[in-house]
DNA sequence: GACCGTATCCAAATCGATTTGGGACCGGGT
DNA sequence: ACCCGGTCCCAAATCGATTTGGATACGGTC
């Protein structure tokens, strides 16, 4: 308990070398020649004393935190989880260091977490999806902080985006639906006007027109994202107007909610009723039956949106906002 | 894109408030008194201002960043991002920001993840299970970062301790099986020398001899944390010496595994064997059949280990090493 | 009126780095 | 002998806060 030692700080160095301290520094940042000589003595020095820069010195200095932030509104929720786990491992090599916030209520004109790393002067950002209002949105944006989006729109100045083709994804899993035969297919969605939610209803309404079907809107529930959502999802379906025989529900936790409801009703799936998630979660392939899903790869989204902030921070590039999109894929399993 | 205008720094308001920067300094930090009309007329420039420190300036001159760190093996395993959420959510309140690290190999002498968070300065951390080496653990408590360990003994000047009561926990989930009479219990451990899972071990060993059952060695196998080592693990329990008609598992994902084979060989679970697992994972209660577990209060030890570091930091707390138990709970599904 | 305590406030040093604007030295060309 | 262009290095200013050691003013006491 307690630091023995001081730890050696750029005058230890210089004064151990021989140099000045601006010596040191460009030996260590590199902005300006040094004689090769100098140079490996400097280096050498800095081995010697176990020297590292004072991260809060050099900060204030260069006015850069070196601090990059992950704001989603649901920690334990495993995408999340798994997208923070690629942006940290993109990020450490580079001597950032990523936190990740939880955002309570999108609600709040800039809720108590995104207020206190703005103030924290971090240096990016990247906001998960249903993680911020429009107003928080531009508020990060104005401060100057790099901004990476997980969905929404691509605004100028407002962020590059980085997204899986939600609309894509929830096409072909209701399009490998109706290739399997169903026909009267319902559709569990998130809160309306939510995010995917929006994009991911489109794609089912597309697949049912592409595929001759009539789109009936009380064939479609609004929920949360949640399990507790997709159990009163399927009370609504199956309390609603007509018989269904398929329900792609908005992601993986709303189908967990919509299978305990079928199992506890003794329907059958796929055989009465058929179900979809999509995120294919970690549980998607353990539950019984086992989830057919559509796999975002979550880790790579946060991989992804790491080196979009890099290129901005560390590789110069001032260009306008970009929008990267990720494939997703299929994975049938046993619920259709 | 980009900051339109300059954050408002001390000296400004100072100035504004006709005060020098050594007075908002009092005003702010409150260490010395100030007059009350003029600790109003600064604050009143604050607000108006929207001041807020800087946060690397700060750290400079008072020597601590601010910053809590947790670290473990795996951050998509379940149990270790509760764990985050349980410790981002008590840190934040009180102005320090939490910061998480996968530490990849946890032999490396000092790993990259460890070392940079060393290297930033940070104020405490929470070393998670089987994330560090011993010689690890004495490095962070040598540079005197206030350290909370999950697991593992309390041994003085390394830090506190936070645990769930693993001995416990095991032992009662055995006894819960010897009381739905089975008595051929074998045990899927972590590798050899593991944390928690001597300790689990232990306590499996007294539920046998409680029971008056024979403890034996051909029972036990070791394998890793992982789905794929308890599919490995049942391998070896099935080909072994004698028959058994339970497998107690030393975490969730090895009893994922277990139910994997006994699955594929049409063997009845819990008819045939019984199955438990340990730590509750969200898909234990997903899975077909749900598994019988142990729920250790991820979340809540996140909680627990951020208080303790708050208390040394904050709280002037200096007394010896501490070790907090949190209590466990039986959770009884339908696979024992 | 001199002295002392209190209550307030401030000037300047400090934390550890980066960065700007030269200064010193060395060869080579004229 | 002088100048010029590189090369290599350093002194000092700077970032934005905290903290130390007074300075000043005001009352009250003897």
């Amino acid at each position: 308990m307690g630091a023995d030692t001081r730890r050696a700080t750029i005058v230890d160095v210089a004064a151990a070398a021989g140099v000045s301290t601006t010596t040191v520094s460009h030996v260590l940042t590199g902005r300006r020649p040094v004689a090769a000589a100098t140079k490996a003595r400097v280096e050498a020095v800095v081995a010697d004393l176990d020297y590292r820069a004072n991260a809060s010195a050099r900060h204030l200095r260069t006015e850069r935190s070196g601090i990059l932030a992950l704001v989603v509104p649901d920690l334990t929720n495993p995408f999340n989880s798994a997208m923070a786990a690629g942006l940290h491992e993109t990020v450490l090599p580079s001597g950032y260091l990523a936190v990740v916030g939880e955002a309570p209520e999108p609600g709040a004109p800039l809720s108590g977490v995104l207020r206190q790393l703005l103030d924290r002067g971090i240096d990016g950002m990247v906001l998960g999806r249903f993680g911020a209002s429009e107003a928080d949105i531009d508020s990060v944006a104005a401060s100057g902080t790099a901004l990476v989006r997980l969905g929404g729109p691509l605004g100028s100045g407002r962020g590059d985006v980085v997204r899986a083709n939600e609309v894509q994804g929830m096409f072909d899993i209701v399009d490998h639906l109706v290739h399997r035969g169903y026909r009267r297919i319902a559709f569990a969605d998130g809160p309306a006007g939510s995010s995917p939610g929006g994009e991911r209803q489109r794609g089912y309404e597309q697949a049912l027109r592409d595929a001759g079907l009539p789109v009936r809107d009380d064939l479609v529930v609004h929920t949360a994202y949640t399990r507790e959502g997709g159990v009163r999802a399927a009370e609504a379906l199956l309390a609603g107007p007509g018989p269904i025989d398929a329900i792609a529900c908005c992601n993986d936790l709303i189908a967990v909610g919509v299978l305990d409801v079928l199992r506890a009703r003794r329907i059958g799936v796929p055989g009465d009723i058929a179900v979809t998630g999509y995120d294919d979660i970690e549980a998607a392939e353990l539950m019984s039956p086992a989830l057919t899903t559509v796999l975002n790869p979550a880790r790579e989204i946060g991989r992804t949106s790491a080196r979009m902030l890099l290129d901005r921070l560390d590789h110069g590039y001032t260009g306008p906002d970009r929008e990267t999109i990720l494939a997703h894929r299929i994975v049938a399993r046993d619920s259709a």
